[in-house]
DNA sequence: TTGTGGTGT
């Protein structure tokens, strides 16, 4: 397999030097750092579609500062289109500025822009990182020297954070535009300002594999360049199902082709995991049954496919298999694009997948089964035919294809939390948001919503301007609530501690949690984890997790013993390292000097923790838990911790509601629960604070990571919830007189003072309305 | 009764 393997058949020819680590495909080197290595040339094949096109874009692109070419999977535009660009000497004329023509290239995926630089790199002859180079979050392959430069999308809307222009670059191209990664959508609109002001010495091409290019090319008003792509074709069959019985009938399917057809593996598209592991177990009694009835059946490989699975696990998905033995494999929608399984020749689409939701008016997130797209459904398909003429089984009738499904996948951007792409644009400058002139604009709702928490967390004054602290905030790669707790610890002496907590949470998926199919391993993975469990909350729990794995030297045994993925618990080590750099820079205090006197203390600590573990490892994990170190109320530290953690979070707080057993929402009349999994969840605490809201409806909603604070850090800032005046921040009223004075410069220690009189005088002008309503009436 | 699609700085 390869990492989403564009240019399957051109990557075959260096396959054996590429993968000379033995069975290192090229998905799991996101988890190994690969060694620069100067590599021989290899050649480029001559024959990709894309090549006859040469002339025709170098032209285009030389007599337009925009234009958009569609061409389908294995035209090899990703590869090819840099070097024609990079070679042309008619093309470089153009631009006036002589330090060497510089392309970037970006990608949705890490693993993407890695693998295509290397094969550039190698196609090329020359040393990764030399002229052509990749650069992805904690990876920089790139030189002063680097003139192709391979990154994802999210790694060249930072640069834009610095350089709005771009003046680094003289070429832009966007691969992979029709995912309409948030991404990509914010870098469109960014992308044609700065090929605006740079007035013809920026261009820019949008690369993109559906032929649904109306909207790229009146957004941009450019030309649209066809390249042929260069897959096999795919027979497409209908099986309409009921939805309730999708994941049986896709095992029936599944199953008929294995014992009905010729080679090919088999790649079956369900919506989640627990569907994936349900179905193996069908597939696995039904084809028992079938051998036991005497029936002849071949060999088959039954396996799941799922981002959540441990690594190790999904590797063998991966696996060669023996001559004549089939793969049938479950998989969600990581198939899609992400992950690419050779030798698929069948596709059994279940017409169904998960997205997920973020509803602006309450804050909400939810995970939704929708019916995929058209789109999406090609995609689907298309894997059937990457290496042969492929079949695939829709379970859905050729009418709701064309008549129920959407067109085009919700852009994401339509369905996210704006709050980090509001604060990205304000320290861009760009500082009317909400008439922003994005392709697909969001809704005005989510716009005004994610403005509001910027006010809220004080990244933005009264009149919708960045602040001070917003632009530090904008700076650390981090959700702005998440960068304000980590401003507010730098003050309250417990950076290191919020590090981890941040890091913890921006790595998703630390807990494994078997599928409920295997109860044994299910239990016995919930008892392990609720042996971490902080009597405070979740977030305690998180940053407990973090230190218990460090002291124990980062092994990945550790993590499968107590059920937790290794994968998500390095990815916060590495999220924590770079965070610590990135707060140095933003923050007055010394981070690293906090963090690594931190360290020393923890590090002592740890040795005489380590001498009681050898005597005892369980007896000392008890004491600790029982010692002052987690008492009802907490370490200072652990105060601190929480304490920062309602600078960014105080409107997501919610009240104990003593009737009910659950909590009410500050500002809202919701009753929420924790989820079950939550330390908080049946706990008597006053006041909690969660950091994720999730559910369908409002009636139907939880806390997710949850935990309890004291109610004297939140009312100095709970005022500010009433204090939003929407239309200021907006930019569609002016102060008041009486406004502009309240908001005169002030220092940071009268703040606080002032807080509490604005509670004092709020309750002061309530008693006197109360007074007055009774003679009213 | 109760569960977590996939990306990315």
């Amino acid at each position: 397999m390869v990492a989403d393997g564009k240019g399957k058949r051109a990557k075959s020819r260096s396959r054996s030097r590429s993968w000379s680590q033995g069975k290192c495909p090229d998905w799991a080197t996101s988890e190994k750092k690969e060694a620069t290595r100067g590599a021989p040339r290899v050649q480029a094949p001559e024959d990709l579609p894309v090549s006859a096109y040469k002339e025709n874009i170098i032209n285009l692109l030389l007599e337009n500062r925009i234009i958009v070419a569609v061409g389908e999977t294995g035209s090899g535009k990703t590869t090819q289109i840099p070097q024609y660009l990079l070679d042309s000497e008619k093309f470089q004329a153009l631009f006036e500025n002589k330090r060497g023509l510089r392309i970037a290239i970006t990608q949705p995926r890490r693993v993407a822009a890695v693998a295509m630089a290397r094969r550039v790199s190698d196609e090329r002859g020359t040393r990764l990182g030399d002229i052509v180079g990749y650069c992805i979050r904690f990876e920089d392959q790139s030189s002063a020297t680097t003139r192709l430069r391979y990154m994802t999308d999210g790694c060249l809307l930072r640069e834009c954070l610095g350089d709005p222009d771009l003046a680094n670059y003289d070429v832009v191209i966007l691969d992979e535009a029709h995912e309409r990664s948030m991404h990509t959508d914010v870098l469109f609109a960014l992308m044609k300002r700065a090929v605006q002001n740079r007035s013809g010495q920026l261009r820019m091409l949008v690369t993109s594999a559906t032929l649904d290019t109306g909207a790229f090319s009146q957004y941009f008003d450019c030309p649209v360049l066809e390249v042929p792509g260069r897959s096999f074709a795919v027979d497409l069959h209908y099986h309409p199902v009921s939805k309730t019985q999708r994941v049986e009938a896709a095992v029936n399917v599944a199953l008929n082709l294995h014992v009905r057809e010729g080679p090919g593996h088999i790649l079956v598209f369900l919506t989640g995991m627990e569907e994936c592991e349900q179905a193996v177990n069908f597939a696995n009694a039904k084809l028992q049954s079938m051998l036991d009835s005497g029936k002849e059946v071949s060999d088959c490989l039954i396996v799941p496919l799922y981002g959540m699975m441990q690594s190790d696990d999904q590797r063998n998905v991966f696996e060669e298999v023996p001559e004549g033995c089939r793969k049938l494999v479950f998989s969600t929608n990581i198939a899609e694009t992400s992950l690419t399984v050779a030798g698929v020749g069948f596709v059994v689409d279940c017409g169904y997948c998960k997205q997920k939701f973020f509803n602006p008016k309450t804050g909400m997130e939810s995970l939704q089964v929708t019916e995929v797209s058209q789109v999406q459904a090609k995609q689907r398909a298309g894997r059937a035919g990457r290496t042969q003429h492929g079949k695939c089984f829709r379970l859905y009738s050729e009418e709701t294809f064309h008549r129920s499904l959407p067109k085009v996948t919700v852009p994401e951007i339509l369905r996210s939390n704006l709050a980090s792409v509001s604060l990205q644009m304000k320290a861009m400058g760009i500082d009317d948001v909400v008439n922003f002139d994005f392709m697909e604009p969001p809704d005005r709702v989510r716009l005004v919503k994610s403005l509001r928490l910027l006010y809220l967390i004080g990244a933005l004054d009264a009149d919708g301007s960045l602040t001070d602290l917003g632009r530090r905030i904008s700076q650390l790669p981090l959700e702005p609530q998440y960068g304000r707790v980590l401003l507010a610890a730098a003050d309250l002496q417990c950076v290191s501690e919020a590090l981890t907590l941040v890091s913890m949470l921006s790595s998703e998926g630390i807990w494994y949690r078997p599928s409920r199919q295997n109860a044994e391993q299910w239990e016995e993975a919930q008892a392990m984890q609720e042996r971490f469990v902080h009597p405070l909350g979740d977030h305690l729990t998180l940053v407990r997790i973090y230190t218990m794995w460090e002291d124990d030297g980062c092994s990945p045994s550790w993590c499968k013993e107590n059920f937790l993925h290794f994968r998500a618990l390095r990815q916060a080590r590495d999220i924590r390292g770079q965070l610590c750099e990135q707060l140095e820079k933003v923050s007055e205090a010394s981070i690293r000097q906090a963090v690594q006197g931190k360290r020393d203390r923890e590090r002592d600590r740890g040795r005489s923790r380590d001498r009681s573990r050898d005597r005892d490892r369980h007896r000392q994990r008890d004491h600790d838990r029982g010692s002052n170190r987690t008492s009802k109320s907490g370490t200072d530290a652990e105060q601190a911790l929480l304490q920062s953690l309602c600078a960014g979070f105080y409107m997501q707080t919610a009240r104990a509601c003593g009737a009910a057993g659950g909590w009410l929402i500050v500002g809202e009349n919701v009753l929420v629960k924790c989820e079950s999994s939550s330390a908080m969840d049946g706990s008597p605490a006053e006041w909690v604070l969660y950091t994720d809201l999730v559910g369908s409806t409002v009636a139907n909603c939880m806390m997710r990571t949850v935990s309890a604070v004291d109610h004297t850090w939140l009312s100095p800032l709970l005022p500010k919830l009433t204090e939003v005046d929407m239309k200021r921040i907006v930019g569609l009223s002016k102060p008041t007189q009486a406004q502009a004075q309240a908001e005169a410069p002030k220092d940071a220690a009268q703040t606080v003072q002032e807080r509490e009189d604005k509670v004092g005088s709020a309750r002061e002008r309530y008693l006197a309305r109360k007074n007055k309503l009774p003679a009213k009436r």
